[in-house]
DNA sequence: CTTGACTTTGCCCTTAGGGGAAGGTGCATA
DNA sequence: TATGCACCTTCCCCTAAGGGCAAAGTCAAG
């Protein structure tokens, strides 16, 4: 019979933690002292606690070996339970290894360019969302605005409410200053409408990498730039095409350095053969 | 202007989060009615949130994030803070990938052998400890006994405390049956003795891997079996000499039956080149 | 008998919020 | 203007596996 300090040492388990064993009914001592209550423990219960201290080091929970130790389970049911737990690490690991992967990147773009970026990079789901649009080859960024203009008043005229921020998607595979194929695009209550020049559709709940811009739209351009670097450096994949959300723009009449814009790249992990 | 819930749909960060930064004192609302208590945010605020998302991806804690953000601190800081975070993410993935190779093991085991072991290796650190030992090339195992009489009888003859259990190292490279090189050692009170065919020394605190048998010491060798399995598979390497610390022995004159003993091996991680 | 080492229970603490209750607000509609 | 209804507030308890500390009780040796 060992108290548990002994029985700590012996063990290497904190008497602290054979307490809580007990209490939970993981590994009760063999004999408690009614009158003084100490706990007294014998060696019978030394491969109790190794098996415990065993299948924590596998990873599982108190409440998993709990299970595991009392409803003795077959052999088929732990295999199954060791299975598991094998893929969960393996999750696990690939998780670390990403966060690893972020990291690295961050590292090296502080030594390369020495600074640190203004923006941060988030890869986050966006929702789905029913949407009326225009799309059009324009000649230059600028029409962008004439564009907007021309689905709000179709919208208006048809009574239909528009919801969150407009945005426009670029179906070009490359940045291009010229003629550049932009659709303007505003989330909508769900509804038919048929107005030429307008499409409503549905967009499907996609993961994005996104990036938020600060500032005039001259200078957009640095934004894209860490949000592609960013996509490249993490192991991630392109899907065209991507968007642009004036969250705060024009429409208030403020200062063009206000401005506030959101870039969303839709990705896929990449797969690396 | 936006209300809790509508900066969470924008940020797809939960509003319950939200209070909670704002609790913390990470993200305060840029606005509070003072009336009804609404917390009212920006727009401006996103960039500090996706700023706190991408941080918490990368690992760091709210804590952490609260330090960076706020105490503006240098890019030699912010390299080292991150530099300290990777270090950490790859001691992590090791843990991973060491309670991987264990799930490993074991299913391999399940597999092989279609039984799940009885014994439960386990690794832990001994603490150093003095002992008093005789050291001798004896014909077979069965001298061991006589060897822990001559150690204990010399010990009573000048009032020498032992502490713990008695154990055996063996010298031997391999297991042997005859002429085995054995140590009965027990640990003592730091003091100094002298006296022929008896030696004091200091063991180290070591790592160990090490695993319980219960019974007879004839089947001893299924637990020498599966440590050594066990070993091999989770990718380590045994220092020599290995102890064998008898836990309940012959000395209570209980059943062989129910003889405690722990069959400690010390390791070192296996350098894979 | 005393003393010191040990043990007991109990309470609060840790992360990053989640769940839910009770009650107050804001906005659109009848 | 009254009323829904969706949304918001604070408050409290919960998580896993114990750690730290305090007050009080116990054991064993001298």
């Amino acid at each position: 019979m060992f108290k548990i300090g002994d029985f700590s040492k012996l063990s290497q388990v904190s008497s602290k933690a054979l307490r809580y064993y007990d209490n939970i009914g993981l590994l009760k001592p063999a004999h408690v002292d009614s009158f003084s209550g100490y706990r007294y423990y014998t060696i019978d219960q030394l491969p109790r606690l190794n098996r415990i201290v065993a299948l924590k080091e596998l990873g599982f929970s108190l409440d998993q070996i709990t299970q595991l130790l009392d409803e003795n389970l077959s052999l088929a049911q732990l295999q199954g339970m060791l299975r598991m737990k094998q893929a969960e690490i393996e999750r696990q690991i690939a998780d670390e290894q990403q966060r690893l992967l972020r990291v690295q990147a961050r590292l090296q773009q502080i030594e390369c360019e020495n600074t640190s970026s203004a923006y941060d990079v988030v890869t986050r789901q966006v929702m789905p969302m029913t949407i009326a649009s225009i799309r059009d080859r324009v000649p230059d960024y600028s029409h962008v605005g004439h564009l907007f203009h021309r689905l709000f008043a179709t919208l208006g005229e048809h009574q239909v409410q528009a919801t969150g921020s407009p945005f426009v998607r670029y179906h070009d595979g490359e940045h291009r200053e010229d003629d550049p194929d932009i659709e303007a695009c505003i989330a909508i209550e769900a509804l038919e409408i048929e107005h030429e020049h307008i499409t409503v559709s549905k967009l499907p709940a996609v993961q994005i990498a996104t990036t938020i811009h600060t500032g005039q739209y001259t200078t957009l351009s640095a934004a894209y730039g860490a949000l592609m670097t960013w996509i490249a450096h993490n192991g991630y994949d392109i899907i065209l095409p991507n968007r642009e959300v004036y969250l705060r723009g024009p429409a208030l009449n403020r200062s063009a350095e206000t401005y506030v814009t959101e870039i969303q790249f839709s990705i896929s992990k990449r797969v690396n053969i």
